[in-house]
DNA sequence: TTTGTTATGATAATTATTATCATTATCAAA
DNA sequence: TTTGATAATGATAATAATTATCATAACAAA
């Protein structure tokens, strides 16, 4: 929290931007949520405690927070963007339940190896990748085991 | 092209819908052009030589060839989704090119098999998957070495 | 303060895709 | 063949996520 503020100030500085009040809120408010929000998810949070700011600044701050390393946008593919929050955060992949949207993450070294084979192979030179895994989480799985009622088991 | 229409006219007549004039020549149109185009490359290329067929009805039939098993929708974040030919071929994943575009094929079997590892160990059943990975192709590395203009290699 | 900028909020615009709907085309049965 | 039920089409409106616009407000520093 300190030290992510301390990040955004320092990226503010050297690009001779503003340190507003909504900006530090707002970065304060992603912090507080899980990762993967979508920005309207993080609006509606926003809007909670306090319903002045809008949704535009919202947009333009997740920009900001990606420019300067405190998040990192993703798309899993259900057509809007999700920020993670990526201080402190190495790099992931993702298992994405298609019931209830639940993510999990998780690391493979030799996953990883692998994919510098495969771009060697083809003279090719990485920048970045994802592999996005999609299927039953554990507890979706375990619903369909046993018959239970097929709703989403988080939010509303 | 004999096959492939043999598959939608098989998937039409279970499904009780009609074979029309324009699914046949989009779904010929489709076959003829490169992989992992978009809806709005394959209206282009359809327009020209039938201008009546609408943007809706390629739409709509590039939603039927993938029901019936014959294209495969994919998103590489471009923001649009792009559709590759999906008879008689099998799972692949891809290196996409920031710079031009181009988009290689390739198979790794350890890669899959090391995700049903991820999978097990997160008793996450698996229904399908996605491996991208960005950077730059064989060209445009080379254009990066000997200082070529940085124009795409592909299109215009 | 004044001044020159950057940021904000409201809202219009954009873009890809989907829905609507009046009209047309398809196809199996008569 | 005609017919008739209904699926498909094309034009266009609607939707949804995101971005652009712009008048006003907040900053920073002179
Ligand atoms: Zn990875
Ligand atoms: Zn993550
Ligand atoms: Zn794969
Ligand atoms: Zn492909």
């Amino acid at each position: 929290m300190k030290k992510e503020k301390d990040i955004l100030q320092h990226y503010i500085a050297h690009k001779r931007l503003r340190l507003t009040r909504q900006r530090q809120f707002i970065l304060e408010t992603f912090l507080s949520m899980e990762s993967h929000v979508s920005a309207e998810e993080l609006y509606k949070e926003v809007s909670k405690r306090d319903p002045s700011i809008g949704l535009a600044t919202v947009y333009r701050t997740l920009h900001l927070l990606s420019k300067s390393g405190l998040a990192q946008e993703r798309q899993f593919g259900d057509g809007q963007t999700r920020y993670e929050h990526d201080f402190n955060h190495s790099h992931h992949d993702h298992l994405i339940c298609t019931e209830c949207g639940d993510i999990t993450e998780f690391e493979h070294p030799m996953i990883e190896r692998l994919q510098e084979e495969i771009a060697d192979r083809n003279k090719f030179s990485i920048y970045t990748h994802r592999l996005d895994i999609y299927g039953l989480c554990k507890r979706c799985n375990k619903k369909g085991e046993t018959f239970m009622p097929t709703n989403r088991h988080k939010g509303g």
